[in-house]
DNA sequence: TTTGAAAGTATTTAGGA
DNA sequence: TCCTAAATACTTTCAAA
């Protein structure tokens, strides 16, 4: 089971995935030695995934980011487009979702241009997706975890 | 500027925050204090913004991940509509958008009562908010970060 | 800007409470 | 299960190229 500790750790480390064992040893009371005994149970419980470093899209180039709900054609049509989307780099995310959409993607691109090329030219070509919709992302005010 | 050398480091960190520097040296055949000095680079100018773990949300409960969006009374009701949102934890993440939605939030909730009060006695209340539309997440096929 | 080398920390293992 | 202590490994600084 999952105790205070083991949610400490997991709510240091989802805020900053570099703080060292011995910081949040030393926070929580207990040794570095037991915190990492905590998080290699975590891990290999599959409650820890990994660790991903954060970046400014915009810094490298990436001004756009926006969100498409795709309707397929055929409920049975999305292992297939599951598949193309998977091609697409500029796909960061994909949910496969009930409601309005078969699926709803994240995408990040450069430009309007790239935008519409994606769109058009491989998006809208798949030929299991019915129709697309749009909403373009302006800011990203809220990003932030679960705390465990 | 940002050269090859940075991209390689910057993709090895997105996918695992918690390589050593040493082992990224190794594979791009320069010394451990270059990647540093690298690192410390795109830190200082806002590349690199933080780290987080990520964990499986299913393990620590949180069965439901869906997307809402949300239309607003007037879109002069964003920034108070925003501050509104941000006092509920269990929404992490929050887009301003154009298109059908004024804003489409993420939320994470324990289970489907859950959101329900969530949606009826929190989210419906906002007297900014005119109305939404909830888009259950039943799978999150693909996650991965752009490359640099 | 990069490097090797030194100094300072952190992680990881293992034995004992 | 947790700790201390020791060994290993990593990060960080710095002077030189």
């Amino acid at each position: 089971m999952i105790d205070n500790l083991d949610k400490n750790i997991i709510n240091a480390l989802t805020e900053n995935a570099r703080l060292s064992y011995a910081e949040i040893a030393k926070d929580n009371g207990v040794s570095p030695a037991t915190v990492h005994v905590r998080v290699e149970k975590l891990r290999k419980a599959g409650v820890i995934t990994g660790a991903r470093t954060t970046v400014d899209a915009r810094k490298l180039g990436y001004d756009i980011t926006c969100f498409i709900g795709i309707i397929l054609r055929q409920a049975g049509d999305y292992p297939t487009a599951l598949k193309k989307l998977e091609n697409l780099p500029e796909v960061t995310e994909a949910y496969y979702t009930t409601g309005q959409y078969s699926v709803l993607i994240k995408v990040m691109v450069r430009n309007i241009d790239d935008l519409q090329k994606l769109l058009i030219e491989r998006l809208q070509v798949i030929e299991e997706i019915q129709s697309t919709e749009t909403l373009i992302s302006l800011q990203a005010p809220i990003q932030r975890s679960i705390r465990a």
